[in-house]
DNA sequence: ACCTGAACACCGTTCAAGT
DNA sequence: ACCTGAACACCGTTCAAGT
């Protein structure tokens, strides 16, 4: 807000007129910032699900940038025109696949979630560390369990850390567009409105 | 910081001789909790993929409580022994569950973030909204979206606000299972240690 | 070695006062 | 209606000074 104002040559309280606070200020320019995500590849003819990998890639490299929208989409979904067509586009994709319905409901919001996730991790990583070390306690603390009582981790061993950000990225989704084509609801899952508690 | 340091009856900077940052100190907290994640089901008889669902719940609901603890784990991985165990314990029933170690491996760490992500988001709403309008924003868009040029989300229509956060959240857990589970890697993933670039 | 107080450099939000 | 300045109530971190 203050950073805003400053740039605006205003002080912070002035944009309270237009902004009920930082979550609906973070809303509008996120939204902004999707008309970027470029939805179509409408010409091209790729496999849904590359279409699908490839906008949540665009969709996250946004977000990446913005590590502080990330957060701020992360908590309160966003609901700009420009989202919803993001939703859309990829609801019209599941489908497309032959997602029956109601796992495409469900799916998109795992798919979205994981987008955000992985954008709001990096993000911030990148802003705060130096971009080195961090992921080396993790490193060397799985070296150390090794020589612990870790055995599925020491099996495992360097499985755990292999490939980079971008194929673990790729595998993550095909996973979860695998997992969200081929979990059938249950029954007793159907019903109602979505409540507040988790 | 200054909280924690009024809790203990001095000044925030007598912690800095402790702990390196918030950061550090949050980690050392969070590992502290994990403790409460229990992690047999020893004696029960339940199916492995069953076990995942309740452990992931369980460490779900201890961030629930202090969404800045999930804050810090999503952006910085613990590395401490008890969640080591957690994810020694996870491994060993992906294992047990024949998904192939490489699968596994990756598959951790999507269902860690999912884990975390959720706590984050549902643990942040909880603190800041009144737990209610929050979810009527999103509503009331998508009831707009439905007299626009959306067509996949009027096709939808309420299967989208459908469910109840518990039975996404199992559903969410039996999709990534599934995918990890059914999503194999290819040749060109295989390699190498994680850079820093996503 | 450990602790302290004070300071630095920030935040978001409110509110009475101005035009 | 819109903007302003000042204030309130916070943050994390550093650092010279004490014991």
């Amino acid at each position: 807000m203050r950073r805003l104002a400053a740039e605006l040559d205003t002080g912070a309280s002035s944009l309270y007129v237009y902004v009920r606070n930082t979550a609906e200020l973070h809303a509008h320019v996120l939204d902004d910032l999707l008309g970027v995500v470029r939805l179509p590849s409408e010409g091209v003819r790729e496999p849904w699900a590359e279409s699908i990998i490839r906008i949540l890639g665009s969709y996250t490299a946004v977000l990446l940038e913005y590590p502080g929208l990330a957060r701020s989409a992360l908590v309160t979904r966003p609901s700009g025109p420009n989202y919803l067509a993001l939703v859309d586009r990829l609801l019209s994709l599941l489908r497309q696949g032959r997602t029956p319905d109601a796992q495409a409901a469900w799916g998109i919001d795992l798919l979205l979630l994981y987008a955000t996730s992985i954008a709001l991790e990096h993000g911030t990583r990148r802003q705060t560390l130096g971009d080195n070390q961090d992921e080396d306690v993790l490193a060397t603390a799985l070296l150390e369990a090794r020589v612990g009582n870790f055995p599925s981790i020491e099996a495992l061993g360097d499985d755990l850390l292999s490939g980079t950000p971008r194929t673990r990225f790729a595998w993550h989704l095909r996973a979860l567009l695998t997992g969200i084509a081929a979990t059938p609801r249950h029954r007793d899952e159907e019903q109602h409105q979505a409540g507040s508690q988790p």
